[in-house]
RNA sequence: GGUCCGGUAGCUCAGCUGGAUAGAGCAGCUGCCUUCUAAGCAGCAGGCCAUUGGUUCGAAUCCAAUCCGGAUCACCA
């Protein structure tokens, strides 16, 4: 029931017959009509036209005809210039929204039906600041392809690998200690993630100080960032937690537990979760008896200062170092190490994908590339999910100088956008003061996320803080409007009517054609969008889809219509959509209300 | 400097495996609520697809060069 498919086999055969061709159905060109122009699908006849001897509307002319004789599902064709637009019969599209109603999850595979095991790390925090819009982004993107794999019957492991030591987190702690009076969350009010942050940018104030004194008493920029005390300090605390001082790890345990309820309330709000926590704790020493291995295999090599390195000069990478000359190990030993050890952990891994900013990429190049010189041959199934800065106006986000935008805030801003906007349409009487709260947020992070997801993740996105998120025309709740709209007459429709079913002989209405042909679209737009990691092009489908169910409602009544096989007709076609409506903002995490 | 990514309406973005007159939304202007939710629908206006050359029946799309912006090239993570 595949209208292409019936297309392509049936011109390949003709034009194989007429032109002496020999054509296989999969290289036949079909594309969209333009919606200027009458039809469903086009057929470009240019590569025809040199076997057929005969001018573009004449060879197109030719085809058309035998298509129309020998295909039943075909009702017409149109010729302009070089382009053949075939209409199907209205049974044929009737018949198709026939089958769509039909099927429970219409546009996704049963799930693990694919065999495929994937694990998908996202998110992947410091635990030394609370979450901002770049994080929000990398959620989002993270989950959001994991929902999409899911629907191609992938079975998706979500993994979170949390980085919760280093010199990082001892700033935090250090500041804290000195600074603190023994602060904490209850004490404060403050949320745990928010007051580690604060000391955090208590350390780089302190810091700062010593430096600007340190270089009035004549010290270089370099020597006082390096002799600062407050750097001195925290490099002790570094050492002591390595060596499993219990102060040090006391504390540790506690500020990086107030900050594991503060993200978790983050991630509750967004709606993302993992399967799978790494912590950098446990993992920060894997990769070192690899170096090892890649000595003894000569993919890497010892210097005379002792650091073991790697020479990718040949692939366009440079040398890159894998051990230090003091025998510790750098990022990329744990990310080496990380990687054998989860396809251990989990045999069944067909693929990894790391959800990571696109100023890794070098990074991420020179990981699988070692990998695989390593001899592993799963390092090609190793995928970075790049994607492009959330900027602001003014240029990159720089915590340093206070221009992030905190994701909590943003949250409970789009959230009380959504309360305000709702509270003046007034459509909400009747609902309880906890289906309201459930409502704003629905709506408020409907409004985000959507926002930020229909954006090709490969590109930077500018954000404008002063410019708040629309919640009209192209927006999450404009799509959830519609769905709500939809419900509304399904509501009122089941008290009236108990089936919703689709006469074939119907003649339809362009407006239900045009609707029936786009939902026709959405399995091969979610596949797309999974193979491409790209949720933008779901959004941009559900976007599409929804304009166009406005346009039928506006134009075509439903409940009002008299003809019974008619409004059994659109009952079905609405129903179908609030379906593929809820499915779609499904993979991208966004939840659609049955009222707002 | 090497490598990589990007440049489409005033703004934010689609379109990029070559196809018809380059699309949406926002902002601006104009209509449409006694009729299934106006968070909607319809319309007007807005473009040298960074520039130049090439490939061909055909280029926003592919190739090359140039200009502009960004990232990266740590014994940081």
């Amino acid at each position: 029931m595949n209208a292409e498919l019936i297309l392509s086999e049936h011109i390949a055969a003709i034009v194989n017959t007429l032109y002496g061709l020999q054509t296989e159905p999969q290289s036949v060109v079909l594309q969209k009509t333009k919606k200027e122009f009458e039809g469903d699908l086009t057929l470009v006849v240019f590569p025809y036209v040199k076997a057929s001897k005969a001018g573009p509307e004449q060879t197109a002319q030719q085809i058309g005809e035998a298509l129309k004789a020998r295909c039943a599902d075909v009702h017409a064709f149109n010729v302009v210039k070089g382009f053949l637009n075939i209409s199907f019969t209205d049974a044929f599209w009737l018949q198709t929204l026939k089958n769509m109603a039909a099927t429970k999850h219409f546009g996704t595979k049963a799930a693990g039906s694919s065999g495929k095991t994937i694990m998908l790390e996202y998110s992947s925090p410091n635990t030394n600041k609370p979450l901002h819009l770049g994080h929000i982004r990398n959620n989002l993107l993270g989950y959001s392809v994991s929902q999409l794999l899911k629907t191609q019957g992938h079975h998706v492991i979500k993994a979170n690998l949390v980085n919760d030591r280093g010199i990082h987190i001892c700033k935090s702690m250090l500041a804290w200690k000195k600074f603190g009076n023994g602060e904490t969350p209850k004490s404060s009010g403050m949320k745990g993630d928010h007051l580690v942050g604060k000391y955090y940018v208590e350390f780089d104030k302190a810091y700062k100080r010593e430096i600007q004194e340190l270089i009035a008493a004549g010290q270089s920029k370099e020597e006082a960032e390096k002799n600062a005390p407050m750097m001195k300090e925290t490099q002790d605390m570094l050492r002591q937690w390595e060596a499993g001082d219990t102060a040090t790890i006391d504390l540790w345990k506690t500020m990086n537990g107030w900050v594991y309820e503060g993200f978790t309330q983050t991630y509750n709000m967004l709606g993302v979760d993992f399967d799978k926590m790494y912590y950098e704790s446990n993992t920060y020493l894997l990769g070192k008896e690899l170096v090892q291995d890649g000595l003894a295999k000569g993919v890497f090599y010892k210097k005379e200062d002792g650091s073991v390195r790697i020479d990718l000069s040949k692939e366009g990478l440079d040398e890159k170092v894998v051990l230090r000359s003091d025998g510790t190990s750098v990022y990329i030993t744990q990310d080496l190490g990380t990687a054998i050890e989860r396809f251990k952990e989990f045999p069944e891994l067909n693929q990894l994908i790391y959800t990571v900013g696109n100023e890794q990429d070098y990074h991420f190049k020179v990981l699988f590339k070692i990998l695989e010189k390593l001899g592993y041959a799963w390092a090609k199934e190793c995928y970075h999910l790049s994607y492009g800065m959330v900027e602001l106006p003014e240029g990159k986000m720089k915590s340093r100088e206070g221009t992030v935008v905190d994701a909590d805030d943003l949250i409970h801003v789009m959230i009380q956008t959504a309360r305000e906007t709702t509270e003046q349409l007034g459509k909400t009487e009747g609902l309880a003061e906890h289906e309201l709260q459930h409502l704003y947020i629905t709506v408020g992070l409907g409004a985000l996320k959507y926002f930020i997801l229909k954006v090709d993740p490969k590109k930077k996105m500018l954000f404008d803080p002063k410019e708040s998120i629309d919640f009209n025309g192209h927006t999450g709740p404009f799509i959830q409007y519609t769905h709500a709209r939809i419900c509304s007459i399904l509501r009122k429709a089941e008290s009236l009517f108990s089936t919703f079913e689709v006469n074939t002989s119907l003649t339809l209405h362009a407006r239900e054609r045009e609707l029936i042909r786009s939902l026709y679209e959405f399995p091969a737009v979610l596949s797309e969008a999974a193979n491409g990691y790209n949720p933008g092009l779901a959004a941009n489908y559900i976007y599409e889809l929804t304009k166009l169910f406005n346009q039928f409602y506006h134009d075509c009544p439903v409940l009002k219509e008299e003809n019974e096989a008619i409004r059994k007709l659109r009952l079905s076609l609405s129903e179908t959509t609030a379906n593929v409506i809820k499915t779609g903002m499904n993979t991208l995490g966004i939840d659609v209300p049955e009222r707002m």
